[in-house]
DNA sequence: ATATAAAAAACGGACGTTCATTTTTATTAA
DNA sequence: TTAATAAAAATGAACGTCCGTTTTTTATAT
């Protein structure tokens, strides 16, 4: 039998790291035997060794297609955005946030394993010098922002950017998986427009307040 | 031999589940054996199910001994905050979070834990209702804060409190644990510094960010 | 002597991994 | 177009180890 195509053997180890994944999430990744996993899978228990060399391997494996699947959500979150420290802006990029956490919260479940298991080994890159990436980012946007005057004084906007970022984050993350349900008190949709409120107000100057107001009002109606 | 005395026998406990909590943290729940445990704690495989039923029950036992005493220190840490929103509060409240993560950081894996194994069974109650429960704490400082006219139109002190609150714990678990590494592009004092202006400014009317002034000058010096 | 604690041994089962074997299939020769 | 070939893929039994728990034995303090 000559070599499958890589097309092929894709479509294999996708289908064994799905069954994989969906059982480490369920029930851990100790307490997931090769067993579980190739008879969910459909496959030979010592198949799984032709398509990975260990137990680990297959979680690695898992965790690199979904990082990048997770980058280019992200990347499309914030090319979305414009103006980053427009209200109307951040209320957006919360909404992302939280279908972003919602959809794949599976992700953030095997980051729990990876905390756990691996301390963490692969998912440091996720908040490993995020400030600066913002910063690389929407810089000029920064700048141009603190030349206008936007900013009250003495507020550097890429860490509250992150900050904001951050916040949202956790918010869904404490309501998805750490049974917060509604842990501020209010409907998702009133979080966002609380959580929005308070970075606006907090970074931004009164002028630029005023000359934001027409799309925050309508932004953060509620 | 006669009954050993309730002291003794908690003192035996603590030992062993200060033995499984060091081992379910450094390599995890399911790949800790019982074997390892009744080994660091000095104790045989056998005399540890005179003490638990089963491997689980020693998990819940740490759990349970842990919840009090971050209780408690949730409650000193509350009850040192005279008044809520001033900027200066925010600012200790920080401290005293960051405290809390860092030096109980064995107890938030145990949560992650928690999350992975057992759906967050234990760990639920932590946010669950936790605006109501700073409302029912603070609730009289709140009002007279509205009536003061503290705070910005439109926004609502419980829940502000809380976003803080969980916006500190969030900040230093992300440091602690997820190897972010001054995620923020701060140093942990400047962290302190930055969330608290936010939420200070992102909450409080001019009036009474004037007010608080002196004080928060004091406090957000850098 | 007796009740209890502690230790040791034993249990059945499940674990990750290996490996000899069988099955499959793209290629080659007819 | 078909049959043979050979290399890769798939299989499932087997390996040795370790698992959580139970049972049995030994030690100890009144």
């Amino acid at each position: 039998m000559p070599k499958l195509s890589e097309a092929v053997i894709r479509g294999k180890k996708d289908t064994i790291e799905d069954a994989a994944r969906e059982l480490f999430i369920k029930q851990g990744f100790h307490a997931t035997s090769m067993r579980d996993i190739c008879k969910r899978a459909d496959v030979s228990l010592g198949n799984l060794y032709n398509y990975y060399e260990t137990k680990d391997a297959i979680f690695e494996g898992i965790i690199d297609r979904y990082l990048t699947v997770i980058d280019e959500s992200l990347k499309t979150i914030l090319a979305e955005i414009d103006e980053p420290l427009e209200p109307a802006s951040l209320r957006k990029m919360g909404e992302s946030v939280g279908r972003l956490v919602n959809e794949h919260s599976d992700f953030w479940l095997l980051m729990y394993i990876d905390v756990l298991e691996f301390q963490n080994r692969h998912f440091r890159k996720m908040f490993d010098g995020i400030t600066d990436r913002f910063r690389k980012i929407f810089g000029l946007r920064f700048i141009e922002a603190e030349r206008r005057g936007d900013l009250r004084t003495g507020v550097d906007a890429a860490p509250v950017f992150t900050a904001a970022y951050m916040q949202f984050f956790n918010y869904f993350l404490v309501e998805k998986l750490f049974g917060g349900n509604q842990h501020l008190g209010l409907t998702d949709e009133q979080a966002l427009n609380c959580l929005t409120k308070i970075f606006a107000y907090g970074t931004l100057s009164e002028d630029s307040l005023a000359r934001f107001k027409k799309t925050a009002n309508k932004a953060l109606s509620g």
